[in-house]
Parts: structure tokens; sequence; C-alpha cells
RNA sequence: GCUCGCGUGGUGUAGUCCGGCCCAUCAUUGCAGGUUUUCAUCCUGUCUACCCGGGUUCGAAUCCCGGCGCGAGCACCA
């Protein structure tokens, strides 16, 4: 009787709701093999993010590896900046908490994808065609082969190295290394896909070496068959990739990796994440650079104080799907303030100061008072501020909770210290150390604790980068420390490289 | 034009393979309230969803057919 019913006690475990990623399908734990292929023409944006994280969870579900390879075959239209290649290791490293198991830069495989390409025209796999791009794309259209299809092996591999030779009278765009697939296919983008083309551009890292360039479908399929990758997780506008080059594995023999895929992303905040397009704007000087904080780059969303963790919790939760999404970015911001929350110390930050003379001859004040640095987590300790002998303070609020604090018979009280009476002239006299009544609680600072600061904060729609003056509490946090300033929100202190005395807070969000 | 993929509340997401434990999960947002010497944190309550139309079935978010919508590929970019 119990054994009867043991097989749907199991049915209904399934039904329970997943937790994280799902499953990977056929995957052997200890033997995961996980890539990650940027293209290093900029820093990792947060669309990057989300190959990073995705990839490098699943390697460490399964104990996997994970490389991190340099696709940049491309020195013309998608130019590598050398400098990207450092900015990407560090993005990757940040995001995912841990090192690539392996590193690996596509143009320095050059050689690799050459033998391969050699080899796949002796095999007749392969065939140089001579045909231009508008000749070809008709054929394709049609369904017809061209002439070039018609020549041997011997004579491909003839043209194979004339387009490799200086001197071989083959220029850029006059030759092509096509993968015989068939012109039959009822899918247009699988027929005789182009494999390699010439390219004179100088490469950044390895200069004029080579003529001849692997497309991304090739060098991807050759590349990770000899990495022996065994799962690819990749845009679904790539399921033609996956598609063309499964029928190259045929041909070779090779088994394809399971391939996963997922949609398009926005954040309402950003629209896309185009690198291209950010070269340009910030060339043009719309932006400061690739961590202006207005930017959707992992460098800028570091230095605005967004944690990796609430970025890996971000992906996860957004899962694997298929669907073309947009986020609002208060999802990210919601992880982040659970994350950052407890572990970043309060701060008085007073933005348009009016200073109040505050009488206290009528109060016994102490030397000085202790705020706590955390609410809630006590053993961030206090913060110490000083009050002076004399029987007048000096004290700064906002200027909008001045105007409060008049509308409401100038009774206000100054938060962990005491209740006060202010007068339109500014002044006003300290009545209570403990709370009286009801009356509302702002923040505030003692003029010796204050310092002059910058909040660097961008507008509502991310176009101006606001920098509002105001007074920071003196504090003994290093820059990069991220804040919480009472009543207004998270912030990240940073100081100039140049001016390590200038300092100024990033806004983070509220 | 051809080919491919996707459609669950405002936004994401679970469930869809193997139809009933689903008058549909969880999170976030919005709204209402509570705790709190921050407009933070925390807690409670609450609104809103299976793209449409047929079919199969005792029973459909789930299977079948047709439509509609959205996205992508058909680059000598990645």
């Amino acid at each position: 009787m119990l054994l009867a019913e043991a097989p749907d006690a199991l049915e209904k475990r399934v039904k329970e709701r997943r937790e994280g990623l799902p499953e990977l399908p056929n995957a052997v734990k200890g033997e995961v093999i996980l890539r990650f292929a940027p293209n290093p023409n900029g820093p990792l944006t947060i669309g990057h993010s989300r190959g990073v994280i995705i990839n490098s969870q699943y390697a460490e579900m399964y104990d996997g590896k994970m490389i991190l390879r340099y696709d940049d075959t491309d020195a013309k239209i998608k130019r590598p900046d050398l400098k990207a290649y450092d900015w990407i290791k560090e993005d990757f490293t940040w995001l995912a908490g841990v090192k690539p198991d392996i590193i690996l830069e596509a143009s320095a495989r050059m050689p690799e994808y050459m033998a391969h390409a050699k080899q796949f025209i002796a095999d007749d796999y392969m065939y140089v065609c001579t045909c231009t791009a508008d000749e070809f794309k008709q054929l394709r259209i049609d369904q017809q082969e061209c002439p070039c299809r018609a020549n041997s092996a011997l004579k491909n591999s003839d043209l194979w190295n004339q387009m490799n030779d200086t001197e071989g009278g083959f220029n850029e765009g006059d030759a092509v290394v096509r993968v015989r697939t068939g012109m039959e296919h009822k899918n247009p983008a699988l027929r005789d896909w182009p494999a390699l083309r010439i390219q004179r551009a100088s490469h950044p890292k390895v200069g004029d070496k080579y003529r001849v360039w692997p497309l991304l479908d090739f060098q991807s399929a050759v590349e990770d068959h000899v990495q022996k990758v065994t799962h690819i997780i990749r845009g679904k506008d790539l399921m033609d990739s996956t598609r063309k080059q499964k029928l190259l594995y045929e041909m070779a023999g090779w088994n394809y990796p399971e391939t996963l895929y997922w949609g398009r992303v926005k954040v309402h905040e950003f629209g896309g994440f185009s690198t291209s397009q950010m070269k340009i704007d910030i060339e043009n000087g719309d932006f400061n650079g690739w961590d202006d904080p207005r930017l959707p780059t992992v460098r800028a969303l570091r230095r605005r104080g967004f944690s990796a963790a609430a970025m890996r919790k971000f992906w996860i939760e957004l899962s694997l799907t298929q669907k073309d999404i947009s986020v609002p970015l208060a999802t990210l911001i919601s992880h982040n303030s659970t994350e950052i929350d407890s572990s970043t110390p309060r701060l008085s930050f007073i933005q348009n100061p009016v200073m109040l003379a505050l009488n206290c001859a009528g109060i016994e004040l102490p030397d000085a008072i202790d705020i706590p640095c955390h609410p809630l987590e006590k053993e961030m300790g206090v913060r110490n501020w000083a009050l002076p002998r004399d029987s007048e303070l000096q004290v700064y609020i906002e200027k909008e909770d001045f105007d409060i604090a008049i509308a409401s018979d100038g009774k206000i009280r100054l938060k962990d210290f005491a209740d006060i009476d202010v007068s339109e002239n500014k002044g006003g006299v300290v009545t209570s150390m403990p709370r009286s009544d009801e009356r509302p609680i702002i923040h505030w600072l003692t003029e010796e604790m204050a310092t002059n600061h910058t909040l660097l904060r961008p507008d509502e729609q991310g176009e101006q980068l606001d920098e509002i003056k105001g007074l920071l509490e003196k504090n003994p946090h290093p820059s990069g420390t991220i804040i919480q300033l009472e009543r207004i929100g998270f912030a990240r202190l940073e100081s100039s490289e140049s001016e390590p005395s200038m300092t100024r807070m990033i806004w983070t969000h509220s």
C-alpha cells in the first residue's frame, strides 16, 4: 500500500517551487565547462553581467570551470580596446567573486583556427568563395549554388593560400571561406554560411600578422570544441549560430555542447546597453568616462555603491528564460538595499544648510553625545559629537526642515539629541533632552562636526549629473565606503586620485 | 519574403515537458496601516495575471488547431 503511494508523493515534490537557477541539462558535477565570451571593445555592461553571473553561478553549482574568452577577431568594425582586456577581467572578478579559471584571447589562438580552417578546406567541408557579398545574398535567396562551390578541395586549398598571401591577389572583400552546408536549407541563415574573411586592419594585439580572420561562428565553434565546453548559454539572437555551428560539428564528427538561451534585457532607466554607442558618447564628451554614474556599465554601478551580491541575486531571480524583458532599476535597488543596509554606517548630511543659534542656558547639556553608527547593529559603535561649553549651541539643519519647523510653531526635535523651539530669525532654545512630545524629528549637525562635501547625483532621467553641495558629518570612513545619509539615502564616499583631500559622494539610491 | 523563438498581475518569476493537489507561486512595485528618535530597516494587510478564438476532455495555464502581438536571424559584426 505504502509503496503504491510513494511515486505519487515524489511527483508532488517536483511541483514545489524551484529555487534559484534551473538545472543544466546533462550536467555532470565536476565536468561542466562554461565560457563567457565578450568582445573587448569596452568594459562590461549590465547586459554582460548577466552572462558573467549566470555562467559563474552554474560553474559553482556543478564544480565546473569557467572560461573568459576575448572574442577579438574583428579589428575593424568592433575594434578591440587594449585597456578593455583588463577592465573586463576586473569586472568579471568583481561580479563573480572569483577569477575565471581560464583566460583566452581569440587573437592569440589564431594558429589553432587557421589550422582547422586549412584542414576543413582540405576535407572539402569548406570552400573559398569569390562572389561579392551582394551576389551571394541573391544566390542565398534563390537557393542557387555559386560557381565557386564546384571547385575541388585542391583548388580551394590553393585559393586559401592566396587569401593568406600578401601577393596572392586577393584583397579585403575579394574572397571568403564558406561552410558547405547546402543551399537547400529552408532557413536562409544556414545556407553556406561564411566562416573566414580577409581583414587588413592592424590588430591591436597581433598587428599585421594575419590577413584572414575567422568570423564569430567559426572561431567560437572551433574554440568551444577545443576547450571541451559542455554548456553554452547565449542570447537567443544566436539561435541560428547554434544551428550553423551544429552543421559544422556534424561534418567534423564533433559533439555540440548543450545550449541554453536567454532573451533580450532592458532596464527601464537605461534602455539598451550598446558598448559602441557609449564609446561614441564618451568621446563626444556627453559622459565623463566609462564609470560615469549615468552609464549602465558595471564599473559605474560599482562606483555608485551597488554590491556584486545584489547583482547576483538580481540575475538569479530573473532566471534564465527566453522572454524579452524590461526590468525597472527598482528591482536591483531593492536587492542592493537589503544587501548593504546592515553594514552601512549612518551619517548626517545637510543640504541647503541653515545655521541655528540655540540658547541652551536652561538645560544641563553633557560634554558630548553618542549617536549609534547604525540603529540596529550596535557593534558598529557610536559617533561621538562634542557639545560646546558655552550657553549657545550652533547647529545646521536643512532649509526644508527649518521651514517645516516654522510651520509647526517652531517645535522640532534634533534626532538623537533634544527638542528645540526655533524662531524665524534662526534663533532658538533647547527645551528638553528627552522627547517631550510628538514633534517631527530631523537630522542635524553641530558646527564642529560639519565639513563641506558634494553629492554627485544623476537626475531622474539620468541625463544630468547634479552636484549637490552640503555639509557632511566628519567621519573616519575611508574612500569607497558606502554610507547611508540619514533621511536621504545611500551614497558612496569617494576621494579623487589627483586631489585626495577633495572628497565627495556618489549617490547610490534611497 | 523566408526562418526561428517567446506570450502568466504594473514589473519579473514558479507552474507548462508528464492535464486535476492552481478560484494559480514567490519577489518587487503601488496603495493602506503598524514598529522605529532616519523619509532607512522590519512587520501586517491589500489591489491587479494564465494573449485571443475554437477543439479534445468529467476536467486545460498545461494537450491540439487557427489567429494576434512582440522579438530575433537571413552581415565579408560580436
